[in-house]
DNA sequence: AACTAACCGAGACGGTACGTCTCGTCTTATG
DNA sequence: CATAAGACGAGACGTACCGTCTCGGTTAGTT
C-alpha cells in the first residue's frame, strides 16, 4: 500500500514485530476475504498473498480465528450510536448504519466469524465476549431513552439491545440486509411498542396522546 | 445403532440406490455432528464411520452441504405449537421447546448448518427456504392470538415471528442456550409489551403505582 | 461392424455365451491397447467402449491378463516361418516379419503382456508358454539348417532360437524396433559366426589347433 | 534399519530436502518392490511405510516412475566387469554375476522398471539411457578379448554385447534365472562360436577333429 | 405352454490409490 | 532474534478403477 519499494524485501526489524508485516498480513486477509469469502480464506493464503512466512502468522495470531477477528477490530472503527433524541429514529438510524457498514464489505467477514465461532470454542468466546461489549454499547441508546422518560421505567435496556441486535444478525446471516426504510420504520415500532392490545384507556391511543 | 447384524455386509441390491446405506450414511453424519460439530464433519469420516466407501457418498450427495441438509431435514420432525390460549406462554413454550430440542443435540447440526450457509450459497438458499418457512409457521402463534383479540390489529404476526426466531438464533449460535424460565418470562413480556412508557392511564399503571 | 442397427441392443441370446458380446469386447479390448497402450486399457473402459456390462466380461476372462491374453492370440494369426533355403536369409526374414508385425499395432499388446508378467504369476505363466512354444517354432528354423549340413553338428537349434527372440524382444522393450536392413543383416551374420577368431584355415589357429 | 531412534520424530530441517526422509521413502519404496513387487508398490503404501507425507515424496519424485529409477539407481553399485583374460570365462563370469544379482532381490526392481517402461515414455527413456550405457560397458569384455586377438577383427563388440544382455533380460522377464554352469558353458560357447558349420579345413576342427 | 437356467446391460456397492490441497510445526539463511 | 522461505508428517479432498453383487429383461432348452 505505502510502500514504494515494491521489491518486497521484507525482513526483520529485529527482535520485535515488524508492523509492516503485520499490516500486509491482515491486508491480504481481509482482501481474501472480501473477494472469497471464509471459504477462500486460509494461512496458506494469506501468507502467499502477504509474502509472509507461515509461522510469522502463527507468531502473532495463534489460530485462523484469532487473524479473523483481528480483521474485523480492524474495521469496526466507530459506528457512533447516533443521538437523535428520539428512540424510534435511534433504533431505525441503528439498524441502519449496521446494514450500511455490513453491505460495505465487513459483513462478509462478521459472517465468517460467525460461521467460525459455530466449530471453533475459541472464535465462540471472542464472538460472545464481542457481541457482549456491544450489546452493553446498545443498551446506551435504551438507557438514554429510559432517561429522558421515554421508556418504561420496567424496560430493560439490555434486553432491548439484545432483541434489536438479533433481528439484525438474523437478517445478515440468511443474506437479507436489503431492507426499505418503511420496512425499516414498521420493525423498530413494532420492537418498541410490542404486540399487546392496549387496554382502551379512556382517551388514549398506542402513540403518545398529546401532551 | 438399530443395526443388530453389524456383520455389516451392505453390498450392492443392483443397479439402484441401498436404502440402507443411505441409512448408515445419515446416521454416521449425524452422530459425527452431535459429537464433534462441524469441524469433526468430513466426507472420510463419514464413510469410515459408515462403513461405506467415499464414491457412494459422492454418487448420492455431491457436496458436503447437501449431506449436511439431508441430516437436518430427516430430524426437523414436528415441534409442534403449543396452544396455551395465552401468548405470554405460548410464546416462552415455543422457546423453550425449541432451546430443549437444540440442547439435545439437534443445536449443533443446524448450527453446522448455519455455519456453511456463510460460505456455500446452496446452503444459504436452503437455509433461506427453510427459516422463511417456519416462520410461517411461528407466525401462526400470533395470528391465532390476534385473532382471540389478545393482540393489537395492527400487529404484524409475521415480524413477531421473525422477532421471537432471530432472539432464538442468536442465543444458538453464541452458545447461551441455558435460560431460566424467569429470564424467558421477562424476555416474552418485553417482547410482547415494547418498551415504550405507557400513556399513564388514569388510575391504572403498569408497574410503577406509586412510590 | 456388420450389424445395420447401431441402436446396439446386445440382449442375451439364451443360457450361453453371446459371440457378439465376445466380439465386441475383444475389439474393445484391443482398441484400446493400440490407442493408449496398457495404460488406458482397464475392464471399466473396456466395458464402457463395448457397450458391455463388467460382469459379463468378468464371466469370461477372470482376470485382466486374460483378457489380455485372448486379445493377442487373436491377432497372432500365422507369421509362417519362411524358408528360403540359407540360413541367412531366414533368419533375416524372420525377424523383419516379426518386426514389421510389432511395428503394425500388435507390438503395443505384447509389450502389454510381457508388462503385465512381471506382476502378474498368471500371466508369467502364460507368457513363459507361449514363448517356450514359439520357441520351439523358430528352433524349426535353424533345425531344417542344420539338416542340410549348413549349421555345425553340435549347434543346438532351440538355443539358436532363444538368443534370436531375445534379441527381438529387448529392441521391442526398448522401443528400438526401426533397424536398417543392412544392420539386420550384421546382426543376423555375427549371431551365426559367432565373434571368435577364425583358426586361420590352413596352417594355423588361433585357439588350440593342435598341440 | 540402521536407524536406533525408532521414535521417527522426522520433522523439517529447514527449507530444504530432509535426507532423512530421503532415505526412508527409498529404503521403504525398495522393501516394497522386493516383497510384493511393482503391484503392491504405490505411493500411499510408500508413505505409509516410510511415516512421511504423500506431498513429500511428490515433491521430490514427480512420478511413480522416477521413485523406481531412484530406487535401482542405488542399488546399481558396481557388478565389475570380471577379466579372467579369456572371453569365455568373462562371459560365463558376467552373466553368473548379473544373474546373481538380480536373484538377490534387485531382479524384482529391474522387472518393474521394464514393465513401466511399456506404459510410461519417461521410465522408457530412463530405461533406454541406462541400457545403452551398460551395454557400452559390457562391450568393453569383447573389445579387450578383441585387443587380445581372442576375436575376430571384424566382430562388433557392441553389438555381441548387446546379445549377451538381451538373453539376459529375457531369462529375467520370463523368470528364468536358475540355469546351472554347464548351460552357462555351452550358451556362451554358442554365442561365441556361432553355429554355422566350419569349413573343414584340413587338419582341424571345432571340436570333434573327424573320426 | 409353462418353467428354469443362464445369459445380457446396467449400475450400485465397499474399497484402495491417485495426485492436490491446507493444516500447524519445524529449521534454516538472511538481516 | 524476527523474518521469508519452504520442507515436513498428517490427512481430507474429489475421481478413477477394482472386483462383487443384484437387478430386470431376454432367450433357449427342459418339462
Amino acid at each position: 500500500m505505502t510502500r514504494l519499494d515494491d521489491t518486497h524485501k521484507r525482513a526483520s526489524i529485529g527482535a520485535r514485530r515488524n508492523p509492516q508485516s503485520e499490516q500486509a498480513i491482515l491486508d491480504a486477509a481481509e482482501a481474501l476475504l472480501r473477494e472469497a469469502g471464509l471459504a477462500g480464506f486460509s494461512i496458506e493464503a494469506v501468507a502467499r498473498r502477504a509474502r509472509a512466512g507461515k509461522p510469522t502468522i502463527y507468531r502473532w495470531w495463534p489460530t485462523k480465528t484469532r487473524l479473523l477477528l483481528d480483521v474485523y477490530q480492524r474495521l469496526k472503527t466507530s459506528l457512533p450510536s447516533t443521538d437523535t433524541g428520539a428512540i424510534q429514529s435511534d433504533c431505525v438510524a441503528f439498524l441502519e448504519g449496521l446494514f450500511a457498514h455490513w453491505s460495505g464489505g465487513s459483513g462478509a467477514i462478521f459472517r465468517s466469524i460467525v460461521a467460525e465461532a459455530q466449530s471453533d470454542e475459541a472464535a465462540a468466546a471472542a464472538l460472545r465476549a464481542y457481541s457482549g461489549e456491544r450489546r452493553q454499547q446498545t443498551a446506551g441508546i435504551f438507557a438514554r431513552a429510559q432517561a429522558r422518560g421515554e421508556l418504561a421505567p420496567e424496560a430493560d435496556p439490555l434486553l432491548a439491545a439484545e432483541l434489536i441486535a438479533a433481528f439484525a444478525w438474523q437478517r445478515l446471516l440468511t443474506g437479507r440486509l436489503e431492507i426499505s426504510r418503511d420496512e425499516l420504520d414498521r420493525t423498530v415500532r413494532q420492537m418498541l411498542t410490542g404486540v399487546l392490545r392496549r387496554p382502551a384507556s379512556p382517551g388514549s391511543g398506542s402513540s403518545p396522546a398529546e401532551g
